[in-house]
DNA sequence: TAATTTTGGACCGTTTTAGTCTAATAGTCG
DNA sequence: CGACTATTAGACTAAAACGGTCCAAAATTA
């Protein structure tokens, strides 16, 4: 029983894989099916139907990168450290992610109920991480801020508006990307957070 | 009636969008006449059928690279010279064409008729470009050939085989290009052509 | 104005599509 | 092994989308 969710998770990443080439309306389920080797009543089998893995597929890119947030911030002390590594990871996930981000804006748009709920979820899930940070470094002296909670809506809808992802290339060396960010962070937040 | 150019060449240039995005198979005639603004029959009074509208395409891209290494060399005198933009040019032009060879080879290959036919007639016209140039550099003491034709074959074919457009990328300044064609020459070329 | 070119979009027969159904196979467990 | 369940391929269907046609209207030209 075990293989259950490694099918499963073999179908989503075939799913995404067509789904990114070929944008929903273009992909057919045969074209999934294909893809991971497998015929269509496998997909049925574990699916209801290709909105539905649709949805699955970007639920699980978003939880993956919210997980990857949670955990390498668990893994500092800093609250400054956490919420760079905050944005970071934002930033390289908004990149992974930017062609799933396409489709949700451009012809996924239709299922408005779906989108605006995952968009109203993802927010606040967001600005719970950033509220949770925030209010470790008031207590600890390191923030001096006066509303923990509004300040992490400006961070994740700055975030959010900006095409951030552009700023930082890949063949970045880390003490340069090191420079960007600290640049960047005073430039988004100078005036809120004080250090 | 200059007009009639125009708008031919409009549908092409937004057939070429569209197939260069979605491939042959997934693009629709619809999709084509939504990226140029206009309707179905628009296309339809220019164009018989969208094998006939492909076809267009490619011959059109061919053509342009083909014009566009003639004028290059026309420019030069030294047949050292013309060679090295013959093989530039000709990278430059696969690496745009990409997609287009990419659909010829895989989707479009079931029209063996059409693309054994074009390959053949590009080849062919290719061949007698660097002809043309060898017999110049040997009319002047430049080349020592034994024959240009079968040597112009060799060279055409080592340019088609290879992925050369991966050697050359698009941040390359000038001089770094430069050197790494004549590595390129010489490695291909040594033993063909001395100097 | 009259003739001609160009166009949108309804339309047609055919193919492809998402999704269903079934019968066969693979896997599990006593 | 044998009874049971989970999994699968692929034939099938109704609906949608497809390439291509057609024609009346609009735009252009003369």
């Amino acid at each position: 029983m075990i293989k259950k969710e490694e099918i499963q998770s073999k179908i989503l990443q075939a799913a995404q894989e067509v789904f990114t080439k070929y944008g929903y309306g273009k992909t057919t389920m045969d074209d999934i099916a294909k893809a991971m080797g497998k015929g269509k009543s496998t997909i049925y089998y574990y699916f209801t139907s290709k909105e539905d893995i649709f949805k699955a597929v970007v639920e699980k890119e978003f939880l993956l990168m919210k997980t990857t947030i949670l955990t390498e911030i668990a893994a500092k002390e800093d609250p400054r450290e956490q919420l760079k590594i905050y944005v970071v990871e934002r930033m390289h996930g908004l990149k992974r992610l930017k062609d799933l981000y396409h489709i949700l804006r451009t012809e996924f748009i239709a299922h408005h109920e779906f989108v605006e709920q995952f968009r109203q979820q993802t927010d606040q899930e967001e600005i719970n991480i950033v509220t949770g940070i925030l209010n470790t470094g008031v207590e600890r002296n390191i923030f001096y801020l006066e509303d923990t909670f509004l300040t992490s809506i400006a961070i994740v809808t700055a975030l959010k508006g900006m095409e951030i992802p552009l700023l930082i290339t890949e063949t970045d060396g880390d003490s340069l990307l090191e420079q960007r960010l600290d640049r960047l962070l005073d430039v988004l937040f100078f005036g809120i957070i004080k250090r």
